[in-house]
DNA sequence: CATGAGCGT
């Protein structure tokens, strides 16, 4: 019992401090008024002040107006664009979005899985044969053996205007300003060069390639190329990435046009503090394959 | 500590 009158007083102690929001009640009601043609906005309400008084309190806000102001002109240029498709019947500026029931068939020149299309009276041999016979080698000729990127004599082929390795630079010259390997060569120039320059930079230059390990776990790609594109041109920037997770593995790779930019990054990164973490960066190992 | 994806003439 004793419990229970300790408990009650509390409670009555509570009530007393409440005492101006429990008369509220007593108070008028709330009233707000507008927005009128200007945007202005009146609230009047009524509260118990700290003596216990009752004062009125106005507030006005302007609210259209400043909403309007806020739009860009451009904003407010597509607003006045007429309607389309559901939305056609609808006023200019009634509804800003509204969601659309069209359907849009996207058109694909083969949906996956299906088969080519074929001439199926005269029945072409080789469209039947898959794999094997479309696998031929552009640069030893053989068949179903080895694409053309794996074959065993790719480095001796005589150079070809495809497959080239360019190093991404902005403006898309080369690294000497010329135009970058593989892009269109008109037939003209192509029969007539007597001495081509650099002819073997178009075999893949995996030789120059640096393996940097030691990378901190949200080091990207472009981090990277940031990284090493001062020491010269960069044709390839890999980051391993765990693809389940999707976060990094801690190394990757940069490949340099030339091999003296590759030296100079060794040289110049290997053991460089780097978000936190040593660079390991040195001669990478040529992939197997 | 540590060596990469997937495309397909």
């Amino acid at each position: 019992m004793a419990a229970a009158a300790a408990t009650q007083k509390i409670r009555w102690g509570e009530l007393e401090e409440d005492d101006a929001g429990d008369l509220d009640f007593l108070l008028p009601p709330r009233v707000v008024f507008g927005p009128d043609e200007n945007g202005f906005k009146k609230v009047v309400e009524y509260r118990f002040d700290d003596e216990g008084n009752k004062v009125k309190v106005t507030t006005t806000t302007r609210v259209r107006k400043l909403a309007r102001a806020r739009l860009s002109k451009s904003a407010l240029e597509r607003r006045a664009w007429p309607k389309f498709g559901d939305a056609v019947h609808e006023d200019v500026g009634a509804r800003l979005t509204m969601v659309s029931t069209e359907e849009i068939v996207l058109e694909r020149p083969r949906a996956p899985g299906s088969k080519a299309e074929e001439p199926s009276a005269s029945g072409d041999p080789l469209a039947s044969k898959s794999g094997a016979v479309l696998m031929v080698c552009r640069t030893c000729g053989k068949k179903g053996d080895h694409w053309t990127s794996k074959c065993p004599y790719k480095d001796l082929a005589p150079p070809t205007e495809t497959f080239v390795d360019r190093p991404p630079t902005a403006d898309g010259s080369g690294p000497s300003g010329g135009p970058v390997k593989g892009a269109y060569v008109p037939p003209s120039l192509r029969a007539g060069a007597t001495d081509r320059v650099g002819h073997d930079m178009r075999r893949r230059n995996d030789e120059n390639s640096v393996r940097v390990t030691n990378l901190s776990e949200d080091t990207r790609e472009p981090d990277l190329l940031e990284l090493f594109r001062t020491f010269g041109p960069v044709s390839r920037v890999y980051v391993a990435v765990d693809q389940k997770t999707g976060s990094s593995r801690g190394f990757g790779f940069v490949n340099f046009v030339h091999r003296e930019d590759a030296e100079k990054a060794i040289s110049k990164l290997n053991g460089y503090g780097y978000d936190n973490l040593i660079l390991r960066v040195e001669w990478a190992t040529p992939r197997p394959n």
